[in-house]
DNA sequence: ACCGCAACTTGAACACGTTCAGAAAGGACG
DNA sequence: CGTCCTTTCTGAACGTGTTCAAGTTGCGGT
């Protein structure tokens, strides 16, 4: 990104926005990205950055465009707020944990390992952020919130997750009941919600704690889905399905 | 202020504030409540009144003070925050749902009953209010906040809470193993939690959903329990209890 | 009656997130 | 070049929660 023989539109700076393209045309309210993408990327660095360094609250608006060289204005000219931020740090975990989870996830088979590997890389993920990670985690928890997991905003994300939970699963050699089957990824990643709760609200150094709620819990989910075909749990497991199904919109 | 003939120490004003007396000195950071105790109700009951008529985010300080009568400056006198008068909501919600769930407790002998009868209360409670108390619920959820149902300032909240589901446990005919019985209390608790987290997020019309969780969930519990003394159970409840014990602080 | 002190009350001022009317900066077309 | 239009950018201004130095009030002691 350093030569100048660069051919017909460039202006040789904007290496990445090439692989633009593919606009799909999903009608946010994004302003159409062109010319500003390397402001836009460069509030969000400084943003996160100061995130980082001084947490989330005592981060203001006023502090990341002075940072970034730019008027306050602007930031929200390619923000609509300051929480939407953090949407894009939710983007980038998501997308880290994906990675991290690839290399576990290609070399595992038995359930427990795989499940166990893909929580444990969540958190490896999300680690270093939890002194301000927890801050804004409240804001996931308002039901109008766009940053819900459940909000319309963050099916995608909510999907992607949920398809890593079902690849622990298919690449797996575990024995399910065909009824819990197919929801079984579902319920894995409210698992996972559950230990981010947890993570959140962790407050053991390097949240060790954690760790121990992922490995001891796993053992149990892996013997409640084994034993959830026996005789004796069929009905609760096709009773509990039944409820599952009926609570879901 | 506007007569002058003002005897001794009458105004003929406080017939409240003659309850007073046993000023246990807990030691919280509260002025010495006294005089102004009155102005303190006032102030709750507008900031109450207001947040159901307009919801929390749309009520500002200044309009709670100006419809009481105060300036701004006094509602901080009584409250350190306008998160500090959402905890009065949580006291006065808890003293009701104590209240909703003694009729029948004192009824009913079976567990599961009992148990449906208290969470019902509780979501009987807290319905009318759905609209506003949903948009302030994350504050619970956030960990620093004193607002947390696990902080420390919410613990005599929370061993009221657990208290109500002891006496669930106590006063039905459940058979339970004993290995469990002593945490069963806090592990119903925290289903609570979970049920109100699942009605702070429920948008179905009158959150019928909710109760739908709890008629589903409140059997499934309860067989759960009964199977817990259960021989293929054992060694799951075991570990399980002997997780919850490493996680808790 | 007066003093002194603590309880109470005031409203201007502060810092923050957010908005908005308007500049500047490109770029396409003549 | 000039004109027009869109994209990008600016900073003053608004409404909010919260703070604070300064006032007022009531009461016990003299």
């Amino acid at each position: 990104m350093s030569d100048q023989t660069a051919p017909t539109t460039a202006a040789g700076e904007p290496p990445t926005a090439a692989a633009r393209g593919a606009e799909s045309a999903v009608g946010a309210a994004e302003p159409t990205r062109a010319r500003g993408e390397q402001t836009r990327q460069l509030i969000l660095e400084t943003a996160l950055r100061l995130f980082r360094e001084r947490g989330y609250a005592q981060t203001t608006m006023r502090a990341i465009a002075k940072e970034a060289g730019v008027a306050v204005g602007n930031a929200y000219y390619y923000f609509e707020s300051k929480e939407h931020l953090i949407q894009e740090f939710y983007r980038r975990t998501q997308a880290e944990h994906l990675a991290r989870a690839a290399a576990p996830l290609a070399a595992e088979t038995d359930f427990a390992a795989r499940l166990r590997a893909v929580l444990h890389a969540g958190i490896d993920v999300l680690g270093p952020s939890h002194a301000f990670a927890a801050t804004f985690f409240k804001t996931a928890a308002e039901p109008t919130s766009p940053l819900s997991p459940f909000s319309v905003q963050s099916s995608e994300a909510r999907s992607d997750a949920i398809g890593l939970f079902s690849e622990v699963l298919e690449g797996s050699r575990a024995k399910v009941d065909p009824e819990l089957r197919p929801d079984l990824p579902e319920l894995l990643w409210l698992a996972y919600l559950g230990v981010i709760l947890y993570w959140v609200h962790d407050r053991s150094p390097g949240q060790t704690k954690t760790r121990l709620l992922i490995d001891g819990a796993v053992p149990l989910i892996d013997r409640l889905v084994a034993l959830s075909r026996l005789r004796v749990l069929r009905p609760i497991t096709a009773q509990t399905m039944q409820l599952i199904k009926t609570l879901r919109h």
